[in-house]
DNA sequence: GCCGTTTTCGGCCCGACTGTTTTCAGTCG
């Protein structure tokens, strides 16, 4: 049967759209709910949907929040390309007005009024009928409610997308350090996706502990770093800042602290089954801490506390996404995740040779003053242009000043390597001859990547396929909120880089962070090795790698799976293996 | 609509803030 492509994300928005038009329809809140953890299993589940139906169809209900109705209709989707359920539910409820409950203030009942009473299906129309002093007609509204319309619609334009993490991280520890200024602040960490190093948060979560909530939350609306007072109470604050960005912040004695943190590190899907277990154990979980059968509080003051009550091991904020980490807590089976400390050696990084900044002699130094046993230089290969690539003669020459720089340095040890470019046919940019007298061969993609999903298959698949290759650079090509990945089948992909021994790497360079967590765990899972590597054109680029060990942490990595933790002599006797 | 080492029926996570309303619904995270 052939199958109508669509992406996880294609197929989870149907489904997002199906559980907000039944929640403005007044359905059962928690067919709602099925709908919505349906669509969130949906969209961030690592293996495409059509990948896992082709294979077989029955194999989507065992994916937890997708029984037999739903699958039936993923099922129906994939293969007509559309759902009679959604196209009858779009009849009663236009698709415009679903739009209006994301209007930060607008939910499924107020939508529900607009629309019959007012005709609203737009945002266009939303804002007409503000403007014009319509909506204060209606029952529980006023003028004050128009303009929250009005902010609202603002606040929707301006935050429209995620931030990436790089840019939220120096802001929430600005915000931090002001904060930790207070005498009145005992304790202050940012929470969020932010604390679970998601490639890209939503807004900035910060959590204090102080015995003067309300003091502490009138201090932090007055930091220089804030434009706007969104919402004020006695524990919690919503601000928006200069940079554009949402913070919020709550405040709680010391005595709550860890319940706190761990309720606002989230993730949602994790709380939701901590609070199930708890609730198995005849006790409630909220973010001040345990409340037993006869309504007594016991709060926890460090976040061991809330797990080891529930009988679980610490769970590390990365692993906090709902995928199975609960479970292995209970058993005791949590991954012993790789460290910064692990790490020998950094496996990618760029020299003045292509489009670094520093000398190959700087950057060794540089990697010597952290502690690295070894590098790879990897520059570009010579058709990137625009990076002054590497011809096999100009490879040559670099050879012999690395070769003179290891006398120099030895013990440390300079890979002679390059990031050879895979061209649209899958073939690589450097002649078979050149490679083989390279220490260490990368090989990424830099152009081409709107190819279909068969194309980008087939040609990574014969790139991977050549015997020089030994990593797999950057593999999906995607920049952090800039460029999407590339389309591929990428468990095809994983196959064949185990069949062919080619390693993948995560790349730290947090505008890349590619392979991410997620992609990490499926590569890990199917046998493989990763790598990792800056990407650093300049010293600074070196400490990048803490970003690929978060990454990695959200992969359940472990040391052994790593190239770059073995010593030296390991990793030489494994890349002459193949030369 | 989903799900089950207490259930195949009867549950389904919890609390703060806002605004309009005089005790609470809607929204959000």
């Amino acid at each position: 049967m052939p199958a109508h492509f669509m992406s996880n994300a294609q197929i989870a928005q149907v489904f997002f759209n199906i559980a907000d038009m039944l929640e403005i329809k007044g359905e059962n809140r928690f067919r709602v709910l099925a709908y919505r953890r349906a669509a969130e299993q949906i969209v961030q589940h690592p293996v495409a949907f059509v990948d896992l139906w082709e294979s077989d169809p029955k194999s989507l209900e065992e994916i937890p929040g997708i029984g037999e109705t739903i699958s039936a209709k993923i099922d129906e989707l994939l293969r007509t390309g559309k759902l009679q359920f959604y196209e009858d539910l779009q009849l009663e409820i236009p698709a415009s007005v679903v739009a209006l409950v994301k209007v930060p203030g607008i939910g499924p009942k107020t939508a529900k009024l607009l629309y019959q009473e007012l005709g609203i299906t737009s945002l266009g129309d939303l804002r007409d009928a503000a403007e014009a002093g319509k909506i204060r007609s209606l029952p529980g509204m006023s003028a004050k409610t128009e303009t929250n319309v009005l902010k609202g619609l603002d606040t929707l334009a301006r935050l429209s997308g995620r931030i990436p993490l790089r840019l939220a991280l120096p802001t929430a520890n600005a915000l931090l350090e002001g904060l930790r200024k207070s005498p009145l602040v005992l304790q202050a960490e940012a929470a969020g996706s932010l604390r679970r190093r998601r490639i890209t948060v939503g807004d900035i979560d910060l959590l204090v502990a102080s015995q003067d909530p309300v003091a502490v939350i009138e201090y932090f609306t007055l930091l220089p770093q804030v434009s706007q007072v969104e919402s004020k109470g006695e524990t919690k604050t919503t601000v928006l800042l200069h940079t554009g960005l949402t913070a919020d912040l709550i405040v709680l004695p010391p005595t709550s602290y860890g319940a706190l943190l761990q309720h606002f590190t989230g993730s949602k899907d994790h709380n939701v089954e901590l609070r199930e277990l708890a609730r198995n154990k005849g006790l409630s979980l909220s973010e001040r801490g345990f409340t037993d059968e006869k309504g007594q509080l016991h709060p926890c003051a460090t976040e061991q506390e809330v797990y080891s009550r529930l009988g679980l091991d610490f769970i590390p904020p990365e692993l906090r996404e709902g995928r199975g980490e609960i479970e292995a807590a209970a058993h005791h089976r949590l991954p012993h995740l790789v460290t910064l400390q692990d790490v020998r050696g950094d496996l990618q990084m760029h020299s003045t040779w292509s489009d670094g900044a520093k000398s190959v002699a700087e950057m060794a130094q540089a990697a010597l003053a952290k502690g690295y046993a070894y590098i790879a230089i990897t520059d570009h290969s010579q058709g990137l242009g625009v990076a002054n690539g590497l011809t096999p003669e100009r490879l040559d020459a670099q050879r012999a000043e690395i070769d003179a720089l290891n006398k120099e340095l030895a013990p440390f040890r300079i890979l002679a390597g390059c990031e050879v470019d895979i061209h649209a046919d899958g073939s690589l940019d450097l002649p078979d001859e050149t490679l083989a007298k390279l220490d260490i061969v990368l090989v990424s993609i830099h152009s081409a990547m709107k190819q279909s999903r068969e194309a980008m298959t087939e040609r990574v698949i014969r790139a991977l396929g050549n015997r020089h290759v030994d990593i797999f650079a950057h593999p999906s090509a995607r920049l952090v909120g800039e460029r999407e990945a590339v389309d591929w089948d990428f468990p095809q992909i994983l196959r064949a880089a185990q069949q062919h021994g080619v390693m993948l790497e995560m790349n730290a360079d947090p505008h890349r962070l590619d392979l991410d967590g997620e992609a990490a765990r499926l590569a890990i899972q199917a046998g493989l090795t990763l790598t990792f590597g800056t990407d650093a054109h300049d010293p600074a680029g070196l400490d990048n790698m803490s970003f690929g060990i978060d990454q990695a942490h959200r992969g359940w990595v472990e040391p052994q799976h790593v190239f770059n933790t073995r010593p030296l002599e390991q990793i030489l006797a494994h890349l002459q293996a193949r030369r």
